[in-house]
DNA sequence: TTTAAACACACAAACGTTTGCGCAATTTTA
DNA sequence: TAAAATTGCGCAAACGTTTGTGTGTTTAAA
């Protein structure tokens, strides 16, 4: 019952060989004969030889492992996201260390120690919403071990990233409500500490000016994406001076609450109010009330990129120790019209 | 810049003690004393010395990692269930190493040919709904690491698993629509090869008995999840000479694509014709069409139970080797009512 | 003062691999 | 036929830990 894991130093018992021989035998060394490697080869499969990966990454110094740390699963973005990294990392050879943040700052640190202990080749990661420190990623710099900032990127010079163009996609979106007429647009943004809550500011200004009109700071809050202060934001846009008849929310979930709100306050929503948000879930059409167009962001396609990406830096690694160079990538955004 | 790792070795010969000393006073061994173990400890603490995990798995065989594989984390109930899965492990001292199968029996073979080589302690698995062999699980068996099977089970004797009572669950639903006055109910079945679809089936038989009515078998069709075979498995109930005024689905997704054809036909979803079904998606709520119930299986706890058991499993293995216990754990579901 | 504990540490083996080097036996070349 | 090259394999070190056993001091008991 209790058969320990076959060795290879136990092939080399069984067939009076050394443990180096059968080793080279399994990876088909070309100074091993032929007859000791079908023998060895052989053995091998008949108990189901395994190689220990412990034993391999210790003697590499490379365990075949990347971390990936997200915020949480249950948002579909990460979800698909991680659906992307794990399918080029699997191509890689690479095996995945998931771990998931739940916008915890303290759970991020800790999970970064645990990431450290199984010495991961890499790490993707998808920072907290709260995340305004960053010793925790100096760390891994210090240790030489590459990270890839994911779609949440904290505001730091020299990391490699790839993320989203939040910017054109905003202008797409704010263009796509000023062709609807529309012109007092509001917007509920997202957390100060994320970049991409800059970006849709930004974007937001950058289309103004482009249709020579006036941005009104006034119309754009800020909020944390819980339901409270969504419910908050959306009750200042709406006793507002200028009345928006559009509002522009930092993603889907946020448009969702916002409608939820608007509606409760007798407010025909797609008729008198129009939501455009981010994020494109692929449940919107079945919603009840949704956002007239959302911005997809392709999570999947991201993920896979950023898995490339970390690939590629764990291979020049070896030869250029002393590189500088950091990987950016911006993949495109497109607005879906949802009518 | 490229500073090495610290090891403990680097450590002893810093302070010019041996390695083992090092090792001690890192755990707080009580046979070093004061002076060195804090000179030990703070040295560590200036390096960032985190002990690798690799050697100590190495030398302890024994990982402190469990696997688990899923069939797509695109399912909200599955990365529920993972965040359930990864909270108690982590609080257990376990990594989770994770591997989506995304339904196809080829992929689940060679992730399961991954954690291997990784040496898990343990595996979590919910198995394709195609999966018809089980010879690969028998290779864990073998090598004596445990197995938790975890809401798709397999139809084995002999294997540990978690799973949502859902011959229960359906008789809830069958009776509420039979308190509802509905005598002709239709029901979407899922693939043949999952116990959880030959369930539904039972609890369907059951209720009825219970309620004095016959059972009309010409009444549920099988289908494989996708929106073709839900689509056909809808269009034989609507034209079903006993003409259902009520349809159980297998879960959420199939009541949507069902509810979607029916619309499509001009019958009037929510009216004329009911759904209820399983899973009860966080979403529902904001659906346009939604099913008037739906059986919750509580996910995360499900995959906290799953972690919990095999963690314990992990325990006993040290004492009893030659047992043959095998656990079970089944959660009650429960129908909830959406109006 | 002698003897026995108690303390604080060092040595070395083991976990399962990979790989540079060495060496004998065989084959080829001169 | 002798020298050189090739073939096929073994030895041993190394990766970073843990831990059983040994050993030299110091302290306490007799």
């Amino acid at each position: 019952m209790t058969e320990k894991q076959p060795t290879i130093k136990e092939i080399a018992k069984r067939l009076n060989i050394s443990i180096s021989t059968v080793s080279r035998a399994l990876h088909n060394h070309p100074s091993i004969g032929l007859k000791t490697k079908t023998l060895v080869q052989q053995l091998a499969q008949k108990l189901d030889y395994e190689p220990n990966q412990m034993a391999i990454s210790l003697q590499q110094r490379k365990t075949f492992t990347i971390g990936v740390i997200l915020p949480g699963l249950s948002e579909s973005f990460f979800s698909s996201a991680i659906s992307g990294i794990e399918e080029v990392a699997n191509m890689k050879g690479y095996t995945v260390l998931m771990g998931q943040s739940h916008d915890d700052i303290e759970r991020e640190k800790q999970l970064m120690e645990t990431m450290k202990k199984h010495r991961v080749d890499g790490l993707i990661i998808s920072i907290t919403k709260n995340t305004k420190t960053y010793e925790h990623f100096e760390f891994f710099k210090k240790a030489n071990i590459p990270v890839v900032f994911f779609d949440r990127i904290p505001d730091m010079t020299d990391i490699n990233y790839v993320a989203c163009n939040i910017l054109s996609g905003t202008m797409k979106a704010i263009s796509y409500l000023l062709k609807g007429r529309h012109r007092v647009i509001g917007m509920i943004n997202g957390p100060k500490t994320l970049v991409a809550t800059a970006e849709r500011r930004d974007g937001y200004i950058q289309a103004m000016q482009k249709n020579r009109l006036k941005f009104d700071p006034s119309l754009v809050f800020n909020c944390d994406l819980s339901k409270e202060s969504v419910y908050e934001a959306t009750q200042k846009l709406l006793s507002h001076k200028r009345k928006p008849t559009a509002i522009v929310t930092f993603n889907d979930y946020v448009a969702m609450d916002a409608m939820h709100y608007a509606t409760q306050q007798k407010i025909c929503v797609n008729k008198d109010l129009l939501f455009v948000s981010y994020v494109n879930l692929p449940m919107l059409p079945h919603l009840k009330f949704r956002p007239i167009a959302s911005v997809e962001q392709y999570p999947f396609k991201q993920g896979q990129k950023a898995a490339q990406m970390l690939v590629e830096l764990l291979q020049n690694k070896i030869e250029n120790t002393e590189d500088q160079m950091h990987y950016k990538i911006i993949i495109d955004s497109d607005l879906v019209i949802h009518g």
